[in-house]
DNA sequence: TGAAATGTTGGGGCG
DNA sequence: ACGCCCCAACATTTC
């Protein structure tokens, strides 16, 4: 056997348990290059949010390498010119990556294999942070299932939920040195101003932060989730792992493994995973998913151009509390409650006929966990031009919603401060709070707090009138 | 994983 | 005892 070394290519995979890459390339017995590449030439950008993510969970996966004696390169550029620099610096003579699934990535490394493996370089992908092949889940009719429920009851029988891997344990480092980027250099942090260390101790960025994470969640009760993941007032109520997921700090399968002692607790929360799954299979088989209507009826659909209006959503100024609160707690946590994504995605989609790609762009500059198939097909789903999606009748109530999943008021008292004074009865519409209350409570609507910046019963008649006549057509 | 309008039922107040 | 009205509570329909 030749003593050239195997690059292992990182990409949204920044984790050493269950990574089958690593694992194999472990099990070769020769010098292994752990190399993450900030890829120079990609179709769509990482946003701010997940830049700084990706700065903390490249510091955490060189650290959890380094416990095992191997070292985390750092390169940026096109990846193919990377890959034939190390290669050529290194000898080099194997490539091992976990595969992805964006249509601008999945071309990318097509090419690079074939163009490698031309070379002789061996070159071997993996499945690592999926638990089923997004090609592999078939109709009986053929073709892929378009909804959700009769694709994720198909799906749990072709699922690899085997045993997640072990860390490797006998690595060997490549010894010689490599050109190496410093990360500090990437600028990947935000300064002036620095938002982003204000966001991060809510956050543990990395694989540690990600067990720990998964670990709160099961000891809180996964079967409890079915009630208290509706409950944004509640912090312990969701898993909160989809930043780490995204990034592949934690996979799928090991997820599922944590919960393999009782299924049946964790069957709702599991179905969480599947719409993760589906997202994918939805994502591989629409490859414009983020950009284009899934449903072409949709095409004909006039939105609003109404910058004004979307900065007010964006900003959480609308005048309706529960929907400020929600993208309040986007911009300044990085995430924001799912219960509350469905809200504020119907606000900006049916009550500001806002294009839902406005939307989807927004979340993807400012979520952790922005991820090309949840995204996506999330906002579709909210939009009704996506699969299986919410019936275009389905508008979510600004304040009811607020008052039956916030019923104290806590979570709009949190990211809506000015608001906290009002008593209850109030806090999720002002509008209706009589004079004194809002002067007791020291609010003054229009200016310390704004009002409401469409009515919802018109907002409401305005978007079925729109959306029926989209129908006609 | 919706909200609102409309329909139905039944108890209580009351003449 | 009876009819009538009101209305809450629940069910069904519609968007």
């Amino acid at each position: 056997m030749t003593d050239n070394p195997i690059i292992i290519w990182f990409r949204r995979d920044l984790r050493i348990a269950d990574n089958p890459a690593l694992s194999e390339a472990a099990k070769m017995g020769k010098p292994v290059i752990c190399l993450y590449i900030y890829e120079s030439d990609v179709a769509r950008p990482l946003g701010g949010a997940s830049l700084l993510w990706l700065h903390h969970s490249l510091v955490s996966l060189a650290a959890d390498l380094k416990s095992i004696g191997a070292k985390l390169y750092l390169r940026k550029g096109e990846a193919r010119e990377v890959l034939n620099g190390v290669i050529k610096q290194s000898g080099a003579d194997s490539i091992y990556w976990n595969r992805r699934y964006d249509e601008d990535a999945r071309g990318r490394d097509a090419d690079i294999k074939a163009d490698l493996k031309s070379r002789s370089i061996d070159v071997k992908s993996y499945r690592a942070n999926l638990l089923s092949e997004p090609w592999t889940v078939e109709k009986k009719t053929g073709g892929y299932y378009k909804v959700f429920t009769p694709y994720w009851r198909a799906a749990q029988a072709e699922l690899d939920t085997s045993e997640p891997l072990p860390v490797p344990t006998a690595l060997k480092n490549y010894q010689s040195e490599l050109e190496h980027d410093n990360l500090e250099e990437w600028n990947l942090l935000p300064t002036s101003p620095d938002w982003g260390s204000k966001m991060l101790p809510d956050w543990s960025p990395g694989s540690a932060g990600a067990a720990q994470a998964l670990s709160n969640f099961l000891k809180a009760g996964v079967e409890d989730y079915p009630d208290e993941r509706n409950r944004p007032d509640n912090e312990t109520g969701t898993s909160r792992l989809s930043p780490h997921l995204a990034f592949g700090e934690i996979s799928p399968k090991q997820i599922w493994h944590s919960c393999k002692s009782d299924i049946t607790k964790a069957r709702k929360f599991l179905a969480e995973i599947g719409w993760r799954e589906f997202s994918y299979v939805l994502l591989f088989h629409n490859p414009k998913l983020a950009t284009q209507n899934f449903k072409s009826d949709f095409d004909s659909f006039e939105w609003t151009k109404d910058e004004t209006a979307l900065q007010r959503w964006q900003k959480g100024q609308t005048g309706y509390p529960f929907v400020d609160a929600g993208m309040r707690q986007l911009w300044q946590t990085g995430w924001q409650h799912n219960r509350v994504r469905m809200v504020t995605a119907s606000f900006l989609i049916k009550h500001l006929l806002i294009d839902w790609r406005r939307g989807e762009e927004w979340f993807w500059d400012t979520l952790f966990d922005a991820d090309p198939a949840s995204n996506a097909a999330s906002w579709q789903w909210v939009a009704g031009s996506g699969a299986d999606a919410s019936p275009y009748f389905r508008i979510f109530n600004p304040f009811s919603q607020g008052e039956k999943f916030d019923p104290n008021g806590d979570y709009v008292r949190k990211f809506v401060p000015e608001l906290s004074k009002l008593p209850n009865k109030y806090i999720h519409r002002p509008w209706e709070a009589p004079a004194s209350a809002l002067s007791d409570a020291g609010v003054k609507l229009g200016e310390t707090y704004p009002k409401p910046i469409v009515d919802h019963k018109e907002a409401r008649e305005r978007a079925l009138a729109n959306y029926k006549q989209m129908r006609q057509e």
